[in-house]
DNA sequence: AATATCCGTATTTTT
DNA sequence: TACGGATATT
């Protein structure tokens, strides 16, 4: 609020100008052309192009001829209210904003069609994939037998890697998977199958969605249309691009070349999806006559912590050629904890957030990061024991979980009849039907469409209407399916069709999973999420693109308006921003992460990954580290190991932290267990008092 | 052909 | 540990 009336005392001069240094308005106000800005972490990148939209808008740029793109939705919706909010909410309305896949998905529903494509086409999510690989591995009858044939994940992992980086197979496989070269034709083989069955299911993966709008650009009727519909387009952490999303945006320019791209080589982190710092280098050579802005002063955190950022960074083989430097006087010296081990780094963590809290920062003004999602597992068991709320980021697999996955088939097969994927799934689901079964079903229902198939029976109606003759003990369930089918047909909204079909799915996952109780408990949560939805369109088509990535997302609205502790993985910590910052496990084998330390580039990616974490402090930063870690290793020996402090924590960069250790120190347990009584007695008490 | 059982293994990050 | 895959049983 205070910001908001900032604001508008300001309102007298273009309130976008307020505050911009000269480089940040350098780019704000740069007129035709090409626009690379490279902005280092915390130099302000949002708020440049937040007003750089304002900027055009007061201009006289029709808002929805502005394309935004951004790494997430998230950040697209921040970005655009703040661009609202400094022009007037109403005139930002219509910008189109979101990630390179949302909006794949908003274009190829409307224009689709020129690529052979219905409106109703089914979006697949990662293991979606894995599961048609496999499908079609079987099928195919590859990969029987034989020894090293790759898995599932690894098959779409390929595939992925392969039309993203628009490498060859052999290529991709002789470099990242040797251990698969043997098989390249078995594979190419899937891969082609693969390819013709999406294809024929009006069903697409996530790398279609680029691939089909970069071919609506390039090769269709409606590339006029689509190519001219943006006057200006700003792309969003350039650094975690793809090439196929750098063809997407030269395709995309072929009338003009007013595009603004913002990115940080030095915070590149998604190398593992295909994104390559060669966009940011080859820019000016795909875009001629590029203007170059640097943004280096950094206006988030304090030169201690910057000068250990810096010095991170600086241990990287090839140079980034920036140092940042603030203005920002006060707060004290990082520091790096050692601990004993896991339990006492919790403890130790738990300590300093509250303490933090006494001295006025709020827990949402704090956070928690870590390398990988489980890492925080020990740490929330201790936050919910103290009573300490959080919400944790990334990790989170709710969308994953075999019964979510099972009621968003089914919303899949009402949307899309021929998605032989979610039937194959559902029907399994069915007492005494496994694959053989399955597919018997599929062929009397015509899921595949087949040259002669009349276009207008659809197999959901078929399905109610001349039900499969299978095995006598699975006959009531198909008929309740059937039924719930029936009920699910009309327009109903979303969360009402969720219902329906949890009620068909509650005697399902008693005889099929081990604790039904609390995945029916799950579905309840989906039909909360499905409340926001008007159709059950875009409910999954947003379910795959965007799903719940936060505890909070999750929770009902109450927990919202309390204060909590964020939890998240470093790569969702990515643009974000906290006035005290608590890195833990910050030990070798976690970051790097043990599966990362295959070769040279790998590793830099782990440094940046970690300089991206020290980046997001504002005021305070805290490095942990445990000595001990315990193994629930099979092995016969050794139930614990040693480690080692990060390898990007070298000497010198040590010497820029505050140290403290607290080996030694009496192990936590202890007193927690002898104060237990204690604090049965606090809360007696506390509950009496209680008005 | 479906399901029960056992064994072994690998274990990140996300659209 | 939990899941996937392969084998054994119904």
């Amino acid at each position: 609020m205070l910001e908001r009336m900032f604001d508008s005392a300001l309102d007298t001069a273009p309130s976008y100008r307020a505050g911009l240094n000269p480089q940040q308005r350098a780019a704000v106000e740069h007129g035709e052309g090409p626009l690379l800005v490279i902005a280092g972490a915390g130099t302000g990148k949002t708020k440049t192009l937040a007003a750089r939209v304002a900027h055009l808008v007061d201009g006289g740029v029709a808002s929805e001829r502005i394309l935004l793109l951004t790494f997430t939705r998230r950040a697209a919706q921040e970005m655009l209210e703040r661009a609202g909010r400094l022009t007037g909410a109403t005139r930002t309305g219509r910008v189109w904003g979101g990630t390179f896949h949302s909006v794949g998905n908003r274009l190829l529903r409307t224009f689709g069609h020129a690529l052979g494509l219905p409106p109703n086409f089914t979006v697949m999510d990662q293991s979606d994939s894995a599961d048609l690989m496999n499908l079609l591995r079987n099928e195919l009858e590859l990969g029987r037998g034989r020894k090293r044939f790759p898995k599932k994940e690894t098959l779409a992992t390929i595939y992925s890697r392969v039309v993203n980086s628009r490498t060859k197979l052999p290529d991709v496989l002789d470099a990242d998977f040797p251990w698969c070269s043997e098989e390249a034709e078995a594979i190419a083989t899937i891969f082609t199958a693969y390819t013709a069955r999406k294809r024929e299911q009006a069903v697409l993966d996530f790398d279609d969605l680029l691939l089909y709008w970069h071919a609506l650009l390039v090769h269709t009727k409606a590339r006029a249309e689509v190519g001219s519909m943006f006057e200006h387009v700003l792309v969003d952490e350039y650094q975690d691009t793809n090439g196929v999303q750098a063809d997407i945006l030269r395709a995309l320019r072929a009338d003009n070349s007013n595009i603004m791209a913002v990115g940080d080589d030095a915070q590149s982190i998604y190398s593992f999806r295909s994104a390559t710092v060669r966009n940011i280098l080859d820019f000016p050579k795909h875009f001629s006559d590029t203007t170059i802005v640097k943004l280096e002063e950094n206006y988030r955190s304090t030169q201690p912590i910057l000068d250990v950022s810096n010095a991170v960074i600086a241990g990287a083989p090839r140079r980034y050629e920036k140092d940042l430097w603030s203005q920002r006087t006060g707060g004290g010296r990082p520091q790096l904890v050692t601990c004993l081990d896991e339990a006492q780094q919790s403890d130790e963590v738990c300590k300093q957030v509250l303490d933090a809290r006494e001295r006025g920062t709020n827990l949402k003004q704090q956070a928690v990061l870590f390398r990988t999602g489980h890492h925080s597992a020990h740490l929330e068991i201790e936050l919910t024991r103290r009573n300490i709320p959080f919400v944790k980021f990334g990790g989170l697999k709710f969308v994953e979980a075999a019964h979510v996955k099972d009621v968003v088939a089914l919303l899949r097969i009402l949307e899309n009849p021929h998605d032989e994927l979610a039937w194959f799934r559902i029907l399994q689901l069915i007492e005494g039907v496994g694959p053989a079964t399955a597919s018997r079903i599929m062929e009397h229902l015509e899921v595949r469409r087949s040259g002669s198939a009349t276009p207008d029976a659809s197999p959901v109606r078929r399905l109610i209407e001349q039900p499969p003759p299978i095995p006598q003990p699975g006959r009531t369930e198909l008929e309740a399916l059937a039924e719930a089918c029936a009920d699910c047909l009309g327009d109903a909204p979303p969360a009402v069709q969720v219902e329906r079909l949890r009620r068909w799915c509650e005697p399902v996952f008693v005889r099929v999973y081990d604790n039904p109780a609390v995945r029916v408990a799950d579905l309840v949560q989906l039909e909360r999420i499905a409340s926001g939805y008007n159709t059950r369109g875009r409910f999954i088509a947003d379910l795959a693109l965007d799903p719940p990535n936060s505890t909070g997302d999750l929770a009902g609205p109450p927990l919202l308006d309390e204060d909590y502790l964020n939890l998240s993985t470093i790569h969702s910590a990515k643009g974000c921003e906290w006035d005290v910052v608590h890195v833990i496990h910050a030990a070798d084998g976690m970051i790097p992460s043990d599966m990362s330390t295959g070769d040279e580039a790998q590793i830099e990616e782990e440094r940046r990954l970690f300089y991206v974490a020290l980046t997001r402090a504002k005021v305070d930063l805290c490095v942990y580290f445990p000595l001990r870690y315990y193994h629930r290793r099979m092995g016969l020996d050794d139930p614990h190991s040693y480690a080692q402090l990060t390898r990007f924590v070298t000497d010198g960069v040590r010497a820029l932290f505050d140290e403290r250790s607290l080996e030694g120190t009496e192990e936590p347990e202890l007193p927690a267990k002898e104060y237990e009584g204690v604090e049965a007695i606090t809360d007696f008490l506390a509950d009496l008092f209680e008005v």
